[in-house]
RNA sequence: GGACGCAUAGCUCAGUUGGUUAGAGCGUACGGUUCACAUCCGUAAGGUCACAGGUUCAAAUCCUGUUGCGUCCACCA
C-alpha cells in the first residue's frame, strides 16, 4: 500500500486508471466475466461531428451514458457502450470551404471535387483524433474495439444498401421541389444555411388586369409573370364567388392562365387577402402547387436573370425586370397602391446575397406512403404507432408530445444534397436510363448522381448499422451483435435534435428491422455558461472540457454535469460549481484516507464481518441509512433521477458518514466499527463509482481486493432490523443543541453544562448513549435521564420526538429569552392554524388515517413544546 | 403566428402520484479547528413559491387567465 497524499490531485492518476481499464478489456462486453444468461444493456453513443472538438454538453452526454453503463455493469448487465464519429456533411464542408476561402482565397470549384475531399479529410483527420482523446480523458468506458465512423467503408455499404432497399419498396423516388439557391455562390443552401435579414420592402398592391376581379400585393412584382393561381381564405366573403374559376390574362404583356384557389392559410388581414402564387419561385407558393395541383412556370434562371421566353423582360436582373414591371402597371393603371413595409428577407449565409427558390430535381423519402414490409403503413405512420404503443418512452414525457406533433405534421424528406462531403447517392444514370445499385456498374457510361445524402440518413441508421447491418441480417433475422444488442436500451442526446434525428432513427430502424431502435430516449438539456448564455467559440464563453479536467480533475467535472441538473432541462455552469465538487471529491479522498489508516486489517473489505447483534444506536443508524442509500441510488439511477441519486450519496458521505459515524468511531474504536466502516466504505465506493471512477478506483485499489472496481458488484441489501435506528437522531438533536448555544455564546466555550434528559420509556435505552454524549466534544460534564418529571425552571429546554432535555450552566440569559421568545410566537401561530385545521369536521371526514394521525402527533408535539417553553420564558 | 418549456432564498437549482413549520449547494454573518480533510468543522440569517382567479378538507404541486424570459417550428405573400 502506498501512502496517499494529503490532498487528491487527480492528474496523478487518471490515466493511469485509464490504461489499466483498457488494459483489462473489461469494456468490451465480450470479456465480462458473466453467466451466459446475464441480461444486456445497450447504448449507442451519439457519434459526436469531427468538426470540432468537444464542448461541455459533449461532456455532459458522456457523464451520463457512462454512469449508466458503469452503473448497469454493476448490476451484471452485459453492457455494450459503442464509440463513434460522425462525417456531418454540410457542416464540415462548409467549415472547410471557409478556411480554405480564408487561408487560399478559393472555392471548392477551384480545386474540383476530387481534390477538395483529400483537402476535406485532411483536415478531418487530427480534429477526430482530438474528439478520441477527450472523450477518453472523461473517464468513457467505451468498447474501442467495435469503433465505427458514419462514412467508414461498413456504414458506406450499408447505406447503399439501405438506399436501395428503400428505392425498391418504393419509400424513395426522384421529384422536384424548391430549394434555396444563391445565384452568387451557385448552389443550394440547406434551411440552416439561410439567413435573414430585416429590411424596409415596397410592397405593391395591383391587378394583373383590368378585367381580372381580384387585386393581390407582394413585394416581388417581376415574379409575378411566373403566377399560376390566386389563394384566397374560404372563409373571405369578398372572393368567395370566384373560387374554383379560371381566368387567361395579359399581364404586361405576357399571358397568364390564373385559378382562383382556396386554402385556410391566407391569412385575411394582410394586403388584399388575396396571394398570387408563383410555385416555381416561392417555398409556400410551392405547398400550394402540391396540395391545388397547379401547373409551375419557371421565370427565373439559376443566374437570378429573367428567363428568355418573357419578352422584353427576358435576360433582365430581376431587379430591372421589378422596375419595368412596376412602370409598366403603372402606365396601364392597375397600380392601386404602394406602401414601405419590413420585411424578412432570406440571404445567403456566406455572402448575404438574397436567396433565389428555385425548383430542381431532389431524392425524397416518401414518409406517407404505404408500405408493403410495414404491412400497409407508411414509415409516419409506423413511427407514430411504436411510440403511442409505448414500445419506445421519453424521458422527460412532454417529449413524447414534442415528437409525435412533430411527425404528424412530417412532409416528404429531401435526402439529396448538393455538396460533395459525404455519401455519394447511389443511382448511375446514362442518357434517360436510371440504376440504382449498392454496387458500381462496370463498363458502360453510367454517371453516378453527383449529390450527396443528407447527413441524417446514415444517422439514421446508427443504432443498426453499428451492429454490423446488412450482414448481420439473414433472412429478416438478427445474428451476431444486431441479435445480442439490438434495439438499444437508451438513446441518450440533447432535446434539440429530437426532430432531426429521433424520428429518423424510428423511421429507418422500423424500415430495415421491423423493430425500434431503442426503448427509451433520455433528453438532457443544453449547458450553458453561468450567464444562462449558450456557450459559442465566438462569443469566447465556451469551458473547455480539457481545461477543466485539468484544472479540477475528471471526476469533479462530472459530478457537476450530473448534481443539480434535470432531463430536458438547461443548466447553467460556472467554474465555481466545479471546485466545489472538487472540493467533495478531495472530501471522499480523506475519508477514505482517514478509514484506511484506521483499519490496518484490510480483511474488513473482503468480508463482511459484521455483528448485527453486537450493534449500538449509532451503529444501526448508519448502516439503515446505508442501506436506504443503497436502494435509493438504484431507484434514483433506474428512474434518470441522476441528480437526486448524487445528492443522496452527497448527503450520506458528507454528513450522516464523515460528519457523525466517522466522529463517534474515534470514540469508540471497536473491531465491530472497523467492520462496519470496512463494509460501509467498500461499498460506497462501487455506489460512487458511475459518478466518479476515477478516485473511487484509486481509493479501491488501497483495500486489497483483487478485482477492479469496474466490474466490482452493486451491494445486497442488508437483512438487519432497524426498528429503532431512528432513536439516534435524538442524541444528534442534543448534541446540535449544545453547539448551537455554544456558537452564539449563551455558553462559555469551556463551560461544563449539565444535561437532564426526561425520555419517558425510552430512558434505558438512551442510558446506553450517555458514554458517546459525553465523548463528543460537547462539554458535557453529567447527564442525568430521568423516566418522568416535569421541566426544572432555570434551563435550556428542547424536545425531541417525545423526549424533552434541558440543559444547566452558565447561560447568556438574554439572548436565551430573546431566541425562546421569538419560537413561542412562531409556535404560537403555528398551532393555531393546526387547530383549526384539526376541528374542521371536512377534515376528519375526508383525509387519509395516516395524515389526521400524523397532524394529531404534531400537535401534541408542539403543544409540549410550547408548555416546556412558556415555563422557561415565565420564570 | 403555432407549439413547448421556465418563473421557488442574494446566486444556481431540487421539490417523486396534492398532505408535517418549502429544501440543498454556493455566497453572506458569527464561532471554531495541531488529533483524515482550511479543497475543513459548527451555528445562523435569508422565501407572499411571478401575478390574478378557480378546484379541494388541504395547492409550490391540479385547472383557467395575465405578465416576463427562453427554445423549437413556420415564415410575413
Amino acid at each position: 500500500m502506498t501512502e496517499l497524499a494529503k490532498t487528491y490531485e487527480p492528474q496523478n492518476y487518471e490515466a493511469a486508471i485509464y490504461q489499466r481499464w483498457l488494459d483489462s478489456g473489461l469494456f468490451n462486453p465480450d470479456n465480462l466475466p458473466l453467466p451466459a444468461e446475464a441480461p444486456n444493456y445497450t447504448i449507442i453513443l451519439p457519434p459526436p461531428n469531427i468538426t470540432d472538438k468537444l464542448h461541455l454538453g459533449h461532456a455532459a452526454m458522456l457523464a451520463i451514458e457512462d454512469l449508466l453503463i458503469r452503473y448497469h455493469r454493476a448490476r451484471g448487465y452485459r453492457t455494450l457502450w459503442l464509440p463513434g464519429t460522425d462525417h456531418a456533411a454540410i457542416a464540415t464542408q462548409n467549415v472547410v470551404e471557409k478556411l480554405l476561402y480564408q487561408t487560399e482565397g478559393k472555392t471548392r470549384h477551384d480545386y474540383g471535387r476530387e481534390e477538395f475531399l483529400r483537402r476535406v479529410w485532411e483536415f478531418v483527420g487530427p480534429t477526430r483524433e482530438t474528439i478520441l482523446h477527450q472523450i477518453r480523458r472523461m473517464g468513457a468506458s467505451l468498447d474501442w474495439s467495435r469503433m465505427t465512423f458514419t462514412m467508414d467503408e461498413p456504414r458506406q455499404k450499408a447505406v447503399r444498401v439501405m438506399f436501395k432497399q428503400m428505392y425498391d419498396e418504393g419509400a424513395i423516388y426522384r421529384g422536384e421541389r424548391v430549394v434555396n439557391w444563391c445565384p452568387r455562390c451557385q448552389s443550394t443552401l440547406s434551411d440552416d444555411e439561410v439567413d435573414y435579414k430585416e429590411q424596409p420592402a415596397e410592397l405593391y398592391t395591383f391587378k394583373y388586369s383590368a378585367d381580372f376581379p381580384i387585386a393581390i400585393a407582394t413585394t416581388r412584382p417581376e415574379t409575378k409573370l411566373g403566377d399560376t393561381a390566386v389563394a384566397v381564405n374560404p372563409q373571405d366573403k369578398r372572393y368567395q364567388q370566384y373560387i374554383g374559376q379560371t381566368y387567361q390574362v395579359d399581364f404586361c404583356g405576357q399571358p397568364l392562365t390564373i385559378k382562383i384557389i382556396a386554402d385556410r392559410s391566407v391569412d385575411m388581414a394582410f394586403g388584399t387577402g388575396a396571394v398570387g402564387v408563383t410555385p416555381a419561385h416561392s417555398m409556400t407558393d410551392w405547398q400550394f402547387k402540391e396540395k391545388h395541383d397547379l401547373a409551375v412556370v419557371k421565370v427565373i434562371t439559376p443566374d437570378g436573370l429573367m428567363a428568355d421566353n418573357l419578352g422584353r423582360f427576358s435576360g433582365l436582373p430581376v431587379a430591372e425586370a421589378r422596375q419595368l414591371v412596376v412602370a409598366e402597371l403603372g402606365q396601364r393603371q392597375l397600380l392601386i397602391q404602394q406602401t414601405t413595409i419590413t420585411n424578412n428577407l432570406s440571404i445567403c449565409y456566406r455572402c448575404g446575397t438574397a436567396i433565389e427558390p428555385l425548383p430542381s430535381k431532389q431524392w425524397f423519402i416518401g414518409v406517407d406512403r404505404p408500405l408493403d414490409r410495414l404491412g400497409g403503413r407508411s414509415l409516419k405512420q409506423a413511427a407514430m404507432a411504436a411510440v403511442e404503443q409505448g414500445q419506445t418512452k421519453f424521458v422527460p414525457e412532454r417529449f413524447q408530445k414534442r415528437y409525435l406533433d412533430w411527425m404528424a405534421n412530417l412532409h416528404d424528406w429531401c435526402i439529396s444534397r448538393q455538396i460533395w462531403f459525404g455519401h455519394q447517392i447511389p443511382v448511375w444514370y446514362r442518357g434517360e436510363e436510371i440504376m440504382v445499385s449498392d454496387t458500381a456498374p462496370h463498363g458502360g457510361d453510367w454517371q453516378q448522381d453527383p449529390d450527396t445524402l443528407d447527413t441524417w440518413f446514415s444517422s439514421g441508421m446508427w443504432t443498426f448499422s453499428t451492429l454490423g447491418w446488412p450482414d448481420n441480417f439473414v433472412d429478416g433475422q438478427k445474428i451476431g451483435d444486431l441479435a445480442r444488442f439490438h434495439p438499444t436500451q437508451v438513446l441518450e442526446t440533447g432535446y434539440d435534435i429530437l426532430t432531426l434525428w429521433v424520428s429518423r432513427m424510428m423511421m429507418m430502424t422500423l424500415f430495415a428491422l421491423g423493430e425500434v431502435p431503442f426503448t427509451d430516449v433520455y433528453m438532457h438539456g443544453l449547458v450553458l455558461d453561468e450567464h444562462g448564455k449558450k456557450m459559442s467559440k465566438s462569443k469566447g464563453n465556451g469551458l473547455d472540457p480539457l481545461d477543466m479536467i485539468e484544472l479540477y480533475g475528471t471526476d469533479a467535472v462530472r459530478l457537476s454535469l450530473l448534481i443539480g441538473i434535470t432531463p430536458g432541462n438547461d443548466c447553467r455552469l460556472g467554474t465555481a460549481k466545479i471546485a466545489s465538487y472538487r472540493n467533495f471529491v478531495n472530501k471522499l479522498w480523506n475519508i477514505g484516507r482517514y478509514i484506511l489508516s484506521a483499519l490496518p486489517d484490510k480483511t474488513v473489505f473482503v468480508h463482511n464481518n459484521i455483528d448485527l447483534t453486537q450493534t449500538t444506536w449509532a451503529d444501526r443508524w448508519i448502516l439503515s441509512r446505508f442501506d436506504k442509500l443503497v436502494k435509493t441510488v438504484g431507484q434514483r439511477i433506474s428512474r434518470y433521477e441522476f441528480s437526486l441519486a448524487g445528492e443522496a450519496l452527497r448527503d450520506f458521505t458528507w454528513n450522516d458518514l464523515a460528519d457523525w459515524y466517522l466522529e463517534i468511531s474515534k470514540m469508540e474504536p471497536t473491531s465491530q466499527k472497523a467492520n462496519i466502516l470496512g463494509y460501509i466504505f467498500k461499498n460506497l465506493l462501487i455506489l460512487w463509482q458511475p459518478f466518479i471512477p476515477f478516485v473511487t478506483e484509486v481509493l479501491w485499489q488501497q483495500l486489497g481486493i483483487d478485482q477492479p472496481l469496474l466490474i466490482a458488484q452493486w451491494p445486497e441489501q442488508l437483512s438487519g432490523d432497524w426498528a429503532d435506528a431512528e432513536s439516534f437522531t435524538i442524541v444528534q438533536q442534543l448534541i446540535t443543541e449544545i453547539r448551537n448555544l455554544r456558537s452564539h455564546q449563551q455558553i462559555a466555550p469551556n463551560q461544563n453544562l449539565s444535561a437532564l434528559i426526561i425520555a419517558g420509556q425510552q430512558a434505558e435505552a438512551l442510558n446506553s448513549q450517555i458514554d458517546l454524549l459525553k465523548k463528543l466534544r460537547t462539554g458535557l460534564e453529567q447527564v442525568e435521564i430521568v423516566a418522568t418529571g416535569s421541566a426544572p425552571a432555570d434551563s435550556l429546554a428542547g424536545v425531541c420526538g417525545q423526549i424533552s432535555f434541558y440543559l444547566f450552566g452558565q447561560i447568556d440569559q438574554t439572548g436565551a429569552q430573546a431566541k425562546i421568545a421569538k419560537k413561542i410566537v412562531e409556535l404560537t401561530t403555528a398551532i393555531e392554524q393546526l387547530s383549526i385545521r384539526l376541528a374542521n369536521p371536512e377534515f376528519i371526514a375526508k383525509a387519509p388515517k395516516k395524515i389526521i394521525l400524523a397532524e394529531q402527533n404534531k400537535l401534541a408535539d408542539w403543544q409540549a413544546e410550547l408548555t416546556a417553553l412558556n415555563q422557561q420564558i415565565t420564570k
